[in-house]
DNA sequence: GGCCTTGTTGTGCAAGTGTATAAATAACCT
DNA sequence: AGGTTATTTATACACTTGCACAACAAGGCC
C-alpha cells in the first residue's frame, strides 16, 4: 500500500490538531482531569503530563491556565471540596418535613451514592493527608468541615426543639460532633468497604445512632 | 585562619566516616525515616534521598536493604498499622474490670494521646488514599480493620450479657459497625483540630455516644 | 597484626519532572 | 478575504528521581 497517505510518513512534520475551547471549560476539563489522575495515582503520579493526557491537551497548556503545578493542585482541591459540602447540605432542603425527618434524610443522603464512593474517598484522603503540613489545604479542609458541622448543629437543635427538649449550647456542640463523627466513620467504612455492607444498610445504622445519640424514643417503622 | 584544618579544603577526597549497625537495626531505622518523611512531605516528598539524609546515611544503602522503593514503602505501612492496632488492642487488657468499664477504657484509650496524633494521622492518610488502587495496601488495611471491629463486637457482646440484654449476631454487628464508626470519626477530628477540643473532651463525648448506641442508661457521675 | 567479608559510600546514568519560551494555528474582527 | 490575537503545540533545559555498580573501609576471624 501506498504510505503517502499517513502524515506521521511524510517528511513534512505535521502538528496535532487542536480546538480552541472556552476559557471556563478548558479550566473545568483540567481541574477534573487532575482528580482523576490524583484518583488514580496519587499525588505522585499525578504529573503535568499525565493530567494534560487524560485532559485531551498538551502539557505546556496547563502553564496557559494556571501559574503553576501547586496553584492546580489547590484549585482542584477546593473544587472537590466544594462539591462534597454542596451535595450534603442538598440533602437537608425538605419542605413540609418534621425535623426528625429531615435529620434521617440528611444522614441517609450522606451514607448512599453518590457521596459513599471509593474515588472521591481516594481523593479526600490523599489531600487531607497533606493538611498537617499544607496551611492552605488545612484551611479549605477546616472551612468545609465547620460549615457541615453547623448544619448538623442547626437541624438537632430543631430536632430537640420539636421535641420540647431543651439543650445548652455545650450539649448541642457535643451533639453535632458526635453526630459528626457517627457520618464520618460510616461514610469511611462505606467508601473502604462498601461491598460488606448491603445497600442502605450503613444509612440504618447511621440513623439509629444518631436518633440513639439524641435520646429520641425509637420509632415504629424505623428499622424493618 | 589556617585552612589546613578543614578537610574539605584539602585536595585528597575524604570519604564520609560511618559506622555499621546491626541489620535489623538499619531497617527499623530506614523503616522509621521513611515513615517520617511521609509524614512531612508526602508520598512525592519521600524520596530515597531524602529517607537516607533522615536516616544519617547515604540513598545507595537501601537497597543493600530493600530491593526497591516499593517494598520500602510496603513495609512501611506495614509497620505502622502494626503499631496503630496493637495500642489500640492494648487498652482492652484490664483485669478485674467490668465490661462497661473496659469498653469506656477502650474507647478513652482510642482518643487521646498517642492515639490521636496528626504525624499518625498524614501517614495513614496518604497510604489509605492509595489503598483503592493499590491491592497490597488494601489489604493490609482489611486486615487491621476488620480485627479491630472484631474485637469491638468482642466487648460488645459482654456488656450486653452483663445486662442481661440479649442481642443477635445482626443486633451485634450493627453495634459494632457504628461503635467503630463512632470511635474513627471522632479520632479524624481529634487529629485534625486538635486544638478546638480541651482534653478528654472527645472521650467523654466518645463514651457517651457509645453508650447511647447501646442504650445503656446514663451513669450518676458519667460526665461530670 | 593481616586478611576477608560485607555493610557503606560515592558516582554515574537514563528516564521523568516542572518550567520557560518560540513557533504555529484556530477563531474572531472588519 | 486578509490581518490580528491569543490559545495551543512543540521543544529545550535544568533539575530530580530510582536504580546500578565500582570503590572503599569497618569490624570480625585467624
Amino acid at each position: 500500500m501506498p504510505d503517502t497517505a499517513d502524515p506521521a510518513a511524510m517528511n513534512v512534520p505535521s502538528r496535532r490538531k487542536f480546538r480552541r475551547e472556552g476559557e471556563e471549560r478548558r479550566r473545568q476539563d483540567l481541574i477534573e482531569a487532575t482528580l482523576d489522575s490524583v484518583a488514580e495515582r496519587g499525588l505522585q503520579g499525578a504529573t503535568l503530563r499525565t493530567i494534560a493526557l487524560r485532559a485531551g491537551v498538551t502539557a505546556g497548556l496547563i502553564r496557559h491556565y494556571f501559574p503553576g503545578k501547586e496553584e492546580l493542585l489547590q484549585e482542584a482541591y477546593a473544587t472537590l471540596v466544594g462539591r462534597m459540602t454542596e451535595q450534603a447540605k442538598a440533602a437537608l432542603v425538605m419542605d413540609g418535613a418534621s425535623p426528625r425527618q429531615r435529620l434521617a434524610a440528611f444522614v441517609a443522603a450522606n451514607l448512599g451514592a453518590p457521596i459513599i464512593d471509593a474515588r472521591v474517598f481516594s481523593l479526600w484522603a490523599t489531600f487531607i493527608g497533606r493538611a498537617s503540613a499544607d496551611p492552605a489545604l488545612a484551611h479549605a479542609h477546616r472551612e468545609g468541615y465547620l460549615a457541615f458541622r453547623n448544619e448538623v448543629e442547626a437541624v438537632v437543635a430543631e430536632v430537640l426543639a420539636a421535641e420540647r427538649r431543651k439543650a445548652d449550647a455545650s450539649q448541642l456542640r457535643h451533639h453535632a460532633i458526635a453526630i459528626n463523627a457517627i457520618i464520618d466513620g460510616l461514610w469511611i467504612e462505606g467508601c473502604l468497604a462498601g461491598e460488606m455492607f448491603s445497600s442502605g444498610e450503613l444509612a440504618a445504622i447511621g440513623i439509629r445512632a444518631v436518633e440513639a445519640e439524641l435520646g429520641l424514643a425509637p420509632q415504629p417503622g424505623g428499622s424493618t
